[in-house]
DNA sequence: CGAAGTCATGAGAACGATTCTCACGCGGCG
DNA sequence: CGCCGCGTGAGAATCGTTCTCATGACTTCG
């Protein structure tokens, strides 16, 4: 039932895991193709895809509506705090939040609530550079 | 400066003020044209690209990453609670998690914060007609 | 080892939302 | 009332993403 390891796979993968921070698909595309690990870009979606319905990869959506993809360290429920610059990112989690965020849905009625929380900033480092 | 006031924006307007939930682009197009109010789908959204920019409108992002539109009561800061059926929206705040959230950034050294809180669920509504 | 079946791949087409182009017309000030 | 410039709209263009379909790579079975 598991998704069939193929060379490609490995490859996103392995790109994945050696950029901590928050890419595209077509910037994962690009890396592998640079890296001459030439995988197709219907595949490196499809590869995300598949990564990201067994939890092994976060998703989400930058400002301009592109997604963005990060292979985080744990598969627990947890939020970012993504620089806007460099896509550098921290996971972070709001135990408070949580809870707020269940108790304020529940007292409108609603159900199968889910909740989008995350931060974009600039990291010190890209402040630093765009100062400097 | 102000934008020129057209037959067209008001009609926007008019059908943001008369919807209280979030729309997408397309559908107050649809809505307009279903009216006999005429406009061109371009004009839709430049003239909701407008509102946004003057913070007229609140925009947020369906998870399938359209750009859903509201003529929000207040103009100040808030979040929203909606129904990913039926686009039913509750505005709420949080003010507990406004400050966790600028705590957390800064603590990593973050600059420049900016944060994105929005619940999905499904209205009391939206469920009882989904069970019956 | 070879055959057959299954699922993955990749190039390009298709798609859907949004933005752009550009000729034309309305809005508002003088 | 007339001019100037922004607004309009139809369709083309863009861009990310998904789909199509012929081909290729594993697996399993003989």
């Amino acid at each position: 039932m598991a998704a069939r390891m193929t060379r490609q796979r490995a490859a996103v993968v392995e790109a994945l895991d050696e950029l901590a921070d928050f890419r595209s698909a077509q910037q994962l595309h690009e890396t592998l193709r640079a890296r001459g690990e030439s995988v197709g870009l219907a595949t490196v979606y499809r590869a995300l895809q598949a990564l990201a319905e067994a939890s092994e990869v976060d998703v989400l959506r930058a400002e301009d509506g592109e997604s963005l993809y990060r292979r985080c360290a744990r598969r627990e429920h947890h939020h970012h705090l993504v620089c806007r610059h460099c896509g550098r990112t921290v996971e972070i989690d709001g135990p408070t939040v949580e809870s707020w965020a269940s108790k304020v849905a529940a007292a409108q009625g609603f159900d199968d609530i889910e909740h989008t929380i995350e931060l974009w900033g600039t990291c010190a480092d890209c402040r630093a550079s765009s100062k400097g």
